[in-house]
DNA sequence: TCTATATTGATAGTATTACTATTATATTTG
DNA sequence: CAAATATAATAGTAATACTATCAATATAGA
């Protein structure tokens, strides 16, 4: 991806935090190493206390911007789904085949993760594979209608919808393309998870980038015209 | 399903639980309360405490069924995998054509769950929601290679493994049976889950299954001849 | 430059959780 | 009936998830 030298950054719901983190060294340091720090021990031992610790401020402090480690998670999830986004739409610029434009989208939201050092504070690979094993715990968790009530999941949505409307301009019959996106979306994580720790529930190939090619796979065959 | 009159039980791997909670009325007590309890509150809120007072029994008296609630939840969802794997088992009995086990094997793993009254103690609707929202805090959790180790995550790999087995019969050239399998599993949990809560990520329609729908069409035409 | 305001740090405290330990009392079994 | 076992009752600890208070510092506006 090119370099994008204006200064971008991804707009947040206000209501997920308390303080904004991007308007504060502190908040950035927050950011940053929660995703640090989230990532090497699991969101559940992950506590403010140790965040604290890591950028030597106070568990006091850190409630100032989130108040408590769910609405954190909310937040950097709501960032990678809009940061997903913004990828999507860069990756689609100037393509105008309906086929190439979501072969490309399929890349994009099964393919794996590169950095991307438009955004300074975020560890985009990091951040994916926390979204990857943690963001059910939102999507799948008690508190969801609380929070989808106040629009925190609009992002997922968003690219969730992007995507589908690809899928409807090449069949407009085709009569499941959200459930076909948050499977191929929610699957692909899992996929990628499960070949390093559970490689029974998958068909990965050392060297290749299987999960990827199964769910293109399926959208090629799902989407077939010859099944109209 | 017809009502088997033997007195079967569900054989789960010793290492989960301290005590076999089958094996006393209070262990059984802390099952069935346990599922209930998980199933009002979610995974996260339910504590021991609560359980021990809902049994009237004590948390140290728990203590000695399962190290924590962890293996409690472990404990549940390989019980949910071994009844689904019995349950597909019963299925497919006397069924030799390839195509229609498969399909059954689809509507068994994706379809809606109903109780089955040959497992006294155990609410499987009640279970099947928990496994659904809560297994994920399993399968993707950082104490998974612990928790794979000594052999919990059996039951699950047993039964994709029995379903992939199926796709194979019927088209041997397959690369990608496994993924397939655990894809639709999970998938269907996350799409049931989705219908309530958050629609826009569904094409659901009142009145039908359309989940099971979903992906036996996606079954279907991947594995269409047509395009061997 | 002075002052008001906002931000952070330092410290302390509470309720709850996730356990462990000890002892007493039933209940079962041999 | 004695011995073993299971459970209840109670207590206690370290960690978590916060909340509250106040002082120090930075900043911004008059």
């Amino acid at each position: 991806m090119e370099n994008l030298h204006s200064k971008l950054s991804i707009q947040i719901n206000n209501k997920v935090y308390l303080k904004d983190p991007e308007s504060s060294e502190l908040g950035k340091l927050i950011i940053s190493n929660s995703i640090d720090l989230i990532d090497e021990l699991g969101f559940d031992e992950f506590t403010f206390r140790k965040l604290a610790a890591e950028i030597s401020s106070t568990e006091a402090s850190i409630y100032r911007y989130f108040i408590n480690k769910h609405y954190l998670l909310v937040y950097l999830t709501m960032w990678y789904w809009s940061w997903q986004e913004y990828r999507l739409a860069i990756s689609l610029m100037n393509i105008d085949d309906a086929k190439e434009r979501l072969k490309r989208a399929v890349n994009c939201i099964a393919g794996q993760i590169v950095q991307d050092s438009t955004f300074s504070q975020v560890n985009e690979i990091k951040l994916a594979r926390i979204v990857s094993s943690e963001s059910d715990k939102i999507l799948l968790s008690k508190r969801i209608d609380e929070v989808n009530k106040i629009g925190l999941i609009k992002p997922y949505k968003d690219l969730v919808e992007r995507v589908a409307l690809l899928i409807t301009d090449l069949r407009p019959d085709y009569k499941y393309p959200h459930m076909l996106v948050s499977t191929i979306i929610e699957g692909a994580n899992h996929q990628r998870f499960y070949a390093e720790h559970l490689p029974r529930l998958t068909d990965v190939v050392e060297g290749e980038d299987t999960v990827t090619s199964f769910f293109t796979d399926i959208i090629n065959k799902t989407l077939h015209p010859d099944d109209k």
